[in-house]
RNA sequence: GGAGAAGUACCCAAGCAGGUCGAAGGGGACGGUUUGCUAAACCGUUAGUAGGGGUAACUCUAGCGCGGGUUCGAAUCCCGCCUUCUCCGCCA
């Protein structure tokens, strides 16, 4: 959600600001929906405030015996005409709520505009391996050695699902416990949310009403307020945790990360390419999460980014770090960094992480403020989320760079005391 | 799943046969008097918030779980919903 107050006093600083993502927006209706509003509740509230001080007199001129039947009357007529201006009222603010409530986030200043093809790697980490061999792919790699059963998963799941079999589900399980060991190091709070969320908390985190169609619903509620969905990623709950709510200004940062699987319907991006577990309807990630002060959240995202990228350090793989061009970032967010990992048989590089920081976009939908200890103001804090990390492209990650020219596969160290196992052999 | 009860400000809690009730009382917090210091005692302050108008002082509106309705007037009456608690049943 952005500042209608913003858009009121500079209209055209923020439809240049919003073209940088190539979204194309004119605010004359807004801007004049707005006027309305204010006017009719001048207007109304006018009335009202007659009408109170009326309905208060009334009483004590009944004690003196006076009659009232006129003032009730006129009373009557005023209270009439105060609902008809509600009701325009409400069918205003309902227009102006929903036309905010599309926009997407401002890109922060020092984020290039245009799209994907815009983005710019800042750094990266490793050399792509050499194998003097022919490497395989990592479908064919973790089938051979028994990590993953693709067959099975289509059958029990369907489409797009996978089952992680013994030694696979041991690796999954190392990288998560890896991951939370790590976060818990530096001082973030574990949570384990409810995996079903209300409505309200995707339109919070900004993925209602527009995406609301990436999602696994659940049948429960028809309506929009009372339907529930599968969460599409922590970030959807953890974002909701202080919905509503004014923290005190020393209490922030909070820092917290969550694991969750992660479903989402990724309907229509069935692509060759990304067979195997690039990209399925239900992947693990543990994900971090901090709402800070807006002076901040700058140095919080370059703290997320670091984190995110010394996990994949920590397993030894080639990867490098690119910041988005303004249209990549997602809707609520105003800046983002991506950690992309380098899988040898696509000849790419596939987003683990993605960093983001929303500044206020999120705190406004949610209501979230936090009180300055000295002025005792309230102001909307800041919200940053980043995958830390996601295992779907890891593990493919792992298996291709980590692969032996016997087809086995050598166990990251730091993964060894979960797996128990320094390297993983085909089956015959 | 079935049956009851309840949701009032930071917390507890009165009000609920509609009319100075934006709300008694207590606790807490904050400020003060007293005091060598602390405690106690006493006095005082204490909705937060959102929105409108105004350069400002200030002022108005909304708000007693949420959303509607009745009425000149609703914390109080009516309807719908949400949440919590208790009891019964069922179950990992």
């Amino acid at each position: 959600m952005l500042d209608i107050q913003r858009i009121r006093n500079n209209p055209e600083e923020v439809r240049l600001a919003l073209q940088k993502r190539l979204y194309e927006v004119d605010f004359t209706e807004l801007l004049s929906w707005d006027q309305k509003r204010r006017s009719i509740i001048a207007e109304s509230e006018e009335l009202k405030a007659r009408k109170n001080k009326v309905s208060n007199d009334i009483p004590m001129l009944k004690k003196q015996g006076k009659n009232v039947s006129d003032l009730l009357a006129q009373m009557k007529e005023i209270s009439d005409k105060v609902k008809v201006m509600e009701d325009e009222l409400k069918e205003v603010e309902d227009k102006i709520f929903n036309f905010l409530s599309a926009l997407p986030n401002i890109p922060a200043d020092d984020v290039v505009p245009g799209g994907k093809e815009n983005n710019q790697v800042v750094r990266t980490f490793g050399e792509k391996p050499q194998f003097a061999f022919t490497p395989k792919n990592h479908v064919d790699l973790v089938t051979s050695c028994g990590l993953i059963d693709y067959d099975r998963g289509v059958k029990i799941g369907g489409s797009g699902f996978w089952v992680y079999t013994g030694d696979g589900a041991l690796l999954e399980w190392a990288l998560l416990n890896y991951f939370i060991t790590e976060h818990i190091k530096d001082g973030y709070q574990f949570m384990l949310p409810p995996h079903l969320l209300t409505y309200q908390c995707g339109y919070t985190a900004g993925q209602f009403p527009k995406f609301a169609e990436d999602v696994f619903k659940i049948e429960t509620g028809e309506v929009n307020d009372r339907m529930q969905f599968i969460l599409p990623t922590a970030e959807t709950a953890l974002i909701n945790y202080h919905r509503d709510e004014i923290l005190n200004e020393e209490d922030l940062p909070k820092k917290y990360f969550a694991y969750t699987p992660c479903y989402r319907k990724e309907a229509g991006s069935n692509r060759a390419e990304e067979r195997g577990m690039i990209r399925g309807h239900q992947f693990n990630k543990v994900e971090m999460f901090q709402y800070t002060l807006p002076e901040q959240s700058e140095d919080a995202l370059q703290e997320l980014v670091h984190k995110a990228e010394k996990l994949v350090q920590g397993l030894g793989l080639h990867h490098r770090v690119s910041k988005l061009a303004a249209q990549d970032c997602s809707a609520s967010m105003g800046k983002t960094y991506d950690i992309e990992i380098w899988i040898p048989s696509m000849n790419d590089y596939k987003e683990v992480s993605s960093c983001s920081n929303a500044y206020d976009y999120q705190a406004r939908r949610g209501n979230i403020r936090f009180r300055r200890k000295d002025s005792k103001k309230t102001e909307f804090l800041h919200t940053l989320n980043a995958s830390g990390l996601a295992t779907s492209r890891v593990l493919p990650a792992i298996v291709e760079q980590y692969q032996q020219e016997d087809g086995s596969i050598v166990v990251p160290e730091v993964l060894r005391p979960w797996v128990g196992k320094d390297r993983l052999y085909p089956k015959k």
